[in-house]
DNA sequence: AACTGTGAAGTTTTTCACAGCC
DNA sequence: GGCTGTGAAAAACTTCACAGTT
């Protein structure tokens, strides 16, 4: 949840929603569509067509009065805004189930990421091939991540090794990281380091919240 | 992001942060503390004490002015409040690599959650074992949950088709879904079902945003 | 006629700051 | 002295509503 000066000062809850507008965008070009606009974007998302104009127009007016958006120029931009019209190198540090299965994801390619290299703690894991990967061991997590300059991490460590696990990848220059590990990350010492979490049992318990019996 | 008449009227994003101190809660328990007070809580988790104050005193008064909160007895308030005090049964729809990951996955449990059931399309597939139990052809999906009384489900298909799998599971009488297919579901038909997502891409590329080069 | 982009208004959320208690 | 719980103030965010464009 860091915050941060980057360019200008956009909320940070503006550039939450711009994945989620990309991503529709996506799937309306899989379907054939070449225009859009605020309001059938709102309408597939749940979101006031007001709120998506007011979050575009941060970046530039990207629409057409009377006309709309056009949804390749749109996602181009959008891209652009948040620079994944390239492809990030991404270091993967856990090689259990849940780091299987993210190394095995298709899903990250085309959409800016690459998983570049697993490292796992288990000797037994070491040398095995995840994803077409070969796992490396810890020891190695350094060197690697400077020597390819990557600045993306996900860890799928048990929980009481993702703090010290965060702070090799911090020391090796990460600078953004996904944890899957239901624990909060202290990296309060780098404020330019990002971090996002995914706990699936947190997104279950806000549910609960409102069923009856 | 159903909006909901529970209870009285609690913002959702008050909700949505108190699995987070249940978690930074029960981490304290295992680190052997016993009290804590909202400006450690605060400290963990990036939030400040204030925030932490108000949102638990929207539920009554759980801390004692001048010690701070017992640690025990603010979890199984927390847990009380989300109703995570029992445990629900989970329905799993997918049992690909995801699908393998989520049913093999240990966090559920103690949470409050227990994957009950899985369920595949793929005719390969269906009698193998995930995380202890044989996956079922989709079609014994709605007769499943309702003779089990099922509420909560996961969704880890693929996005084409998690929009038709959302619609038989509301119609079996599902109210909280976890949708990890990168896709957004319509329910804007039923106003108690309850949709949550989980999509790394999305935090990734929140993320990118701020990197330089 | 349909739609964007945007100031102004309205609402929600967060922080402040302090009385009251241990 | 240290802490909670909470009204009041401040800040952030969303929606309204409409001028301007296609």
């Amino acid at each position: 949840m860091a915050s941060n000066p980057a360019n200008n000062n956009i909320p940070d809850i503006v550039i939450g929603r711009l994945p989620v507008y990309l991503r529709a965008l996506n799937r309306l070009t899989q379907e054939g569509e070449e225009v859009t606009s605020s309001h059938e974007l709102g309408r597939r998302l749940g979101i006031s067509s007001a709120q998506i104009r007011k979050d575009l127009s941060h970046f530039g007016g990207f629409g057409k009065q009377g006309t709309g958006y056009q949804i390749a120029y749109l996602e181009e931009k959008l891209r652009q805004v948040l620079q994944v019209d390239r492809e990030w190198k991404v270091a993967l540090i856990g090689a259990g189930d849940l780091g299987n299965a993210i190394g095995n994801y298709r899903g990250f390619t085309d959409r800016g990421f690459h998983i570049a290299c697993i490292f796992d703690a288990d000797e037994e894991k070491i040398g095995a091939t995840v994803g077409g990967l070969t796992v490396q061991p810890m020891a190695e997590i350094e060197s690697t991540i400077r020597e390819r300059g990557i600045q993306v991490a996900m860890i799928a460590v048990p929980a009481e090794h993702a703090q010290a696990v965060t702070e090799t990848l911090v020391d090796a220059g990460i600078k953004a990281i996904l944890n899957y590990a239901p624990i909060n990350l202290d990296v309060s010492k780098r404020d330019d380091v990002h971090v996002q979490y995914i706990d699936p049992v947190l997104h279950l318990q806000r549910m609960t919240y409102y069923l009856k019996g």
